[in-house]
DNA sequence: TCAATAAGTCAAAAAAACATGACTACCAAA
DNA sequence: TTTGGTAGTCATGTTTTTTTGACTTATTGA
């Protein structure tokens, strides 16, 4: 009986830890997009081809709960949500740039 | 042949595709042992918690199909089986290194 | 000859991840 | 007052991934 997705193993090493981070469907491009400006729900579910609510909610829970993005709700003129990048996301941002400059491999 | 995995989506950005490589639960550790030296199937067996023989045969598998590693059978000694990092998986050894180099995030 | 090691395969079951469709609540515009 | 947008939840169903355990083939060591 494996507890869901309880911590089970301690991570042998840090990239597994982070690459843990960003595992899932939806997850990689979820951050990708929070890289350049704050993410909103709606917007996602229509810039992600072929994602669903519930796997967007599940992808943002997700970042929220590792601490990568944080949900602000913005209480003015036409309330809405906004997720953000945190200090720890904007560690990421470096590996993920050096991600994308990898050549054709 | 395992033709599960059909390639629906074309990536839409290369940090996507190259985290997919390594996505599954052992793949990131079988990887990373295997920037130290050649890899053995029953070292890995032995070396890695919790994993069995289908899972570590499935990772090596994929890691084999993407590129990454090369099944090369030895027949020397004590005939045996290891699997080398391609150039393509040595591509990757800066990145990981880079993601090791993050601090306690 | 018997037992062990190496490197697996295969089918089946269990668990985890993902998708679908119905529904909610709030607000604003027509 | 009906429609439409935003931001979801919930239960259920489907698909994918992972685990289990029995079995295989070949080589080696005692």
């Amino acid at each position: 009986m494996t507890t869901k997705k309880e911590d089970d193993q301690p991570e042998t090493c840090k990239a597994q830890a982070i690459l843990k981070l960003l595992s899932g469907k939806f997850k990689p491009e979820v951050f990708r997009l929070s890289l350049n400006s704050p993410l909103r729900f709606s917007n996602l579910l229509r810039e992600i081809p072929g994602s669903n609510k519930q796997s967007i909610t599940t992808a943002l829970r997700e970042l929220e709960e590792v601490g990568l993005l944080e949900r602000k709700v913005i209480s003015e003129k036409p309330l809405h949500v906004e997720y953000y990048l945190t200090t720890k996301g904007k560690s990421l941002i470096p590996f993920f740039e050096q991600l994308e400059s990898i050549g054709e491999i």
